[in-house]
DNA sequence: CCAAAAGTGTTCGGAATACACCCATGA
DNA sequence: TCATGGGTGTATTCCGAACACTTTTGG
């Protein structure tokens, strides 16, 4: 590339953004917040930021996640880029989205509170700022393939869990009911959840908390498994 | 943004790249050709080029597969970007990479030659420069994915295709063999191919050649249909 | 004693898989 | 006449889908 040619393609920004996925054991929600500034100043708009040539995307996302939630790991996937011409009224901004899942605690509630993190549900996504909301369907499309096929709802529920609140996260993302039986049934089958010495009271019965074996986990992946719901 | 955040920030160039796949009735293929220019003269690379910041990059796509085959449409598809720092030398190059499916015909072939194109074999892709490799594996993965529970394969074949033709081009997408009588029930009860008058000469016997129910496709799109192989 | 969620089996139909031989024809 | 690819049917197994009652316990 000439000087001259530099001046002509050289000329796009870059942003990431993230749409976070969180589970509370009821509800699948989505992160978002209000813009601080000009433009678009109080939108609501998904975490994300704007990246300089130095720095690698990846590990601006998982810090933008661990400042917006304290979690330190999660599930974390490009969905694509989101390349529109007019988008982002700055210039030709580039957004390349990630989407990330994780389980909502009530020390993250108090992180995201504190960071003015917005949990919304997910089927409740409100007008978003650029093009997010195109985003976020995008993102919400690709969880539901996902968790068809691979055992990723995982991610969204803390170490010990009940059926029922496994259950609950299938049919929030897949967005249908599920037959209990059937559901328990395949479940077991797969072998992937182990249940434990553990109870967790409910409203009347106790029900029993499962955990997730990672072992058998591994190499369902590694053999692209498909769970298929 | 400031005049000075627009120095820091607007520093990104833009490239888009295609995964060309073709089929020839025998062999899935990849289109590749040679650059000829510095950096890398002579290596092996995808198609593709840098975009100026007032161009949409999805026609730039289309145009790219226009010019080196000749042909008007074709099923393509974003895969991601691929954002890497270090991954050209000119500068902070984002790449967002495309897959595109098309027949190859003896007209195409022409027109591939004139461009200096080269079909390379799905399982004998060569080094390539930059991460164009990486590119590659991870369309094979979604095209892989999408032969599974979409009918796109029909975009690789010509209008009139025998199922012979049809096995093989699911066989070698999908890599591995399939068995001729559970492909033929599957594809049939499917509905989605119509049988023709027309026979195709084979080597020994003639065999019929089948016609693609462009209707039944789009009902079976439209609301989420599964193939699945 | 009742409301609310946990837990539990069986039946049926459809699809995937495995498997072997005849046919037409050009060489 | 034989080598090559085209074409065809059945039996088994497995999985998904539909479906209803009992158990526990806090209020």
């Amino acid at each position: 590339m000439t000087q001259e040619e530099k001046d002509i393609y050289l000329k796009f920004g870059l942003a990431g953004s993230m749409v976070l996925f969180g589970f509370d054991g009821e509800d699948l929600k989505v992160l978002i917040h209000q813009k601080k500034d000009e433009p678009f100043k109080g939108a609501y708009l998904l975490p994300g930021r704007y990246i300089k040539t130095d720095e690698a995307i990846d590990p601006v996302i998982k810090e933008l996640m661990h400042h917006h939630t304290g979690a330190e790991y999660a599930y974390m996937e490009q969905l694509k880029a989101f390349p529109k011409v007019f988008r982002n009224p700055e210039g030709r901004i580039i957004n390349i989205s990630y989407y990330a899942l994780v389980k909502i605690d009530e020390e993250m509630l108090q992180k995201t509170e504190k960071r003015k993190g917005i949990w919304v549900n997910y089927d409740e996504i409100p007008d978003l700022a650029y093009d997010h909301n195109e985003i976020v369907e995008y993102a919400k499309e690709r969880l539901k393939r996902r968790v068809k096929r691979r055992p990723i709802g995982f991610f969204l529920l803390p170490k010990l869990f009940t059926i029922g609140e496994l259950q609950k996260l299938y049919e929030k993302s897949l967005n249908k009911e599920l037959d209990k039986r059937n559901f328990r049934k395949k479940i077991f089958k797969s072998e992937l959840i182990i249940p434990t010495e553990h109870t967790k009271p409910g409203p009347r019965k106790d029900s029993v908390l499962y955990k997730f074996d990672e072992d058998k986990y591994e190499k369902l992946t590694l053999k692209g498994y498909d769970f298929l719901f």
